[in-house]
RNA sequence: GCGGAAUUGGUGAAGUGGUUAACACGCCGGAUUGUGGCUCCGGUAUGCAUGGGUUCGAUCCCCAUAUUUCGCC
């Protein structure tokens, strides 16, 4: 069975929605926080460290797993969730992101992306067909279509051209999908600007997709309020009877003005990265577990947090482990910044039920950013 | 006891008779939003063992002292 969304409640005085999906037997309520897991994994954590969480869904990444270990492999594995021991939902990202991040000299046609690759330089060429027929192979649950992330500096003409671009790739791939149990998700485009979004979101609905995305937010230093708009551009022409999704977002806060806006679903690197550096989420504010004033604090990152790091661990010892480059520092604060988040959308979906999510969004900027914020 | 060599920040060290003493590690901060990277970006010796001297000017040259170290007896 493929994915289904259903709509349960729209709170009273914003956009925001309750909603739940299921998707392979199992049912998710959202909004919801999916951590990333691009090369099959979460960083530092196992597939029971991620349950633990009470994630549901995981990313894994289109892009990545074509080059290592060739999306051959993990079907001869059976697919990516026996390859990779997670029978959680996985939603698979296009690939279109990554071309767009971290490939050299891309060169950008109506076929699709020639680039040379990370690892060694190979000219490669991925196109919308290939993408989904990876995705296919790796038989995850959702499957992204393939688009093009224009970086947020684009001017409005080369944006206007793009996302015509995109919508053909995405009735390409469309056409050429053929998994039975995978979903197939649109995406939409336009920076900033209400005219473009509006044109790409009615695009991409008319190709009717199993649920939309919301793309191109979130890149290199694009303000908060471009972010917001390009929401709340998009947002209006998406079906309320399918999921939305926005890719790549985040810090608490957009999290938080996301749901308010409409958005179903998050995903982001920002908790294990930060893990990774050493720093943690909580209801305070961000952590830098580097600092000196945490040597001898022998409280908990949170108290008031079940996740296993708080529970068992304590400031004090978390930085000892960051500082010595110990892995489990970097695998104790994934787990707790992975529940701050997923619990985040618990608390949202309780506000959502009871109708006071401005309220909670004020009550948890004053803990987050002070008293004197905004 | 005699002779030689060395002495630069928390550490390993580069360096020059003339504005701000290289670099690395460490330390102290910051960044991080569809994840190549234990990553990236800042800051970190008012000081060159101590005391004299030479010089317009010395961390750099000379002398003495201290400490370390090597060789010989």
């Amino acid at each position: 069975m493929k994915l289904k969304y259903e709509l349960l409640k729209e709170e009273k005085n914003t956009k925001a929605r309750l909603g739940q999906i299921t998707i392979r037997e199992q049912t998710y309520q959202t909004p919801m926080f999916m951590p990333v897991g691009t090369l099959a994994t979460v960083k530092t954590l196992s597939p029971e460290e991620v349950k633990e969480t009470k994630a549901g869904i995981i990313l894994a990444n289109t892009y990545h797993l074509w080059l290592r270990p060739g999306e051959d492999v993990v079907a001869l594995a059976g697919g990516l969730h026996k390859f990779m021991n997670y029978d959680g939902p996985i939603l698979t990202d296009s690939g279109g992101f990554q071309v767009f991040s971290l490939a050299n000299s891309k060169d950008i046609t109506e076929e699709g992306v020639r680039f040379k690759n990370h690892l060694n330089g190979d000219n490669l060429i991925l196109t919308p067909e290939k993408s989904i027929a990876i995705q296919n192979k790796l038989d995850s649950d959702i499957a992204m279509s393939f688009d093009e992330c224009p970086p947020a500096s684009a001017d409005y003409d080369y944006l206007k051209q793009s996302i015509e671009r995109t919508i053909r790739w995405a009735k390409r791939g469309k056409e050429v999908h053929n998994n039975p149990n995978q979903a197939l998700f649109g995406i939409v485009q336009g920076g900033p600007h209400e005219k473009l979004r509006k044109f790409s979101a009615e695009e991409t609905v008319k190709l009717d997709f199993d649920g939309y995305s919301i793309g191109g937010v979130a890149n290199d230093g694009e303000d908060k309020e471009a972010m917001y708009k390009a929401i709340d551009y998009s947002i209006p022409y998406l079906p309320k009877d399918k999921v939305r999704y926005l890719m790549g977002v985040g810090e608490p806060i957009d999290i938080i003005e996301g749901v308010i806006r409409g958005v179903d679903i998050f995903d982001c690197v920002l908790p294990t990265r930060l893990a990774r550096h050493g720093n943690a989420l909580t209801k305070y504010g961000k952590l830098n577990l580097k600092n000196s004033k945490y040597k001898t604090d022998f409280t908990p990152i949170d108290e008031s947090c079940d996740c296993y790091c708080c529970q068992h661990y304590t400031k004090s010892y978390v930085k000892h482990l960051i500082n010595c480059n110990e892995t489990f520092g970097a695998r104790l604060l994934s787990i707790h910044n992975i529940r701050f988040l997923i619990k985040l959308t618990e608390d949202l979906r309780e506000a959502i039920k009871n109708d006071n999510i401005l309220e909670f969004k004020k009550e948890f900027i004053k803990n987050y950013y002070g008293e004197d914020y905004e």
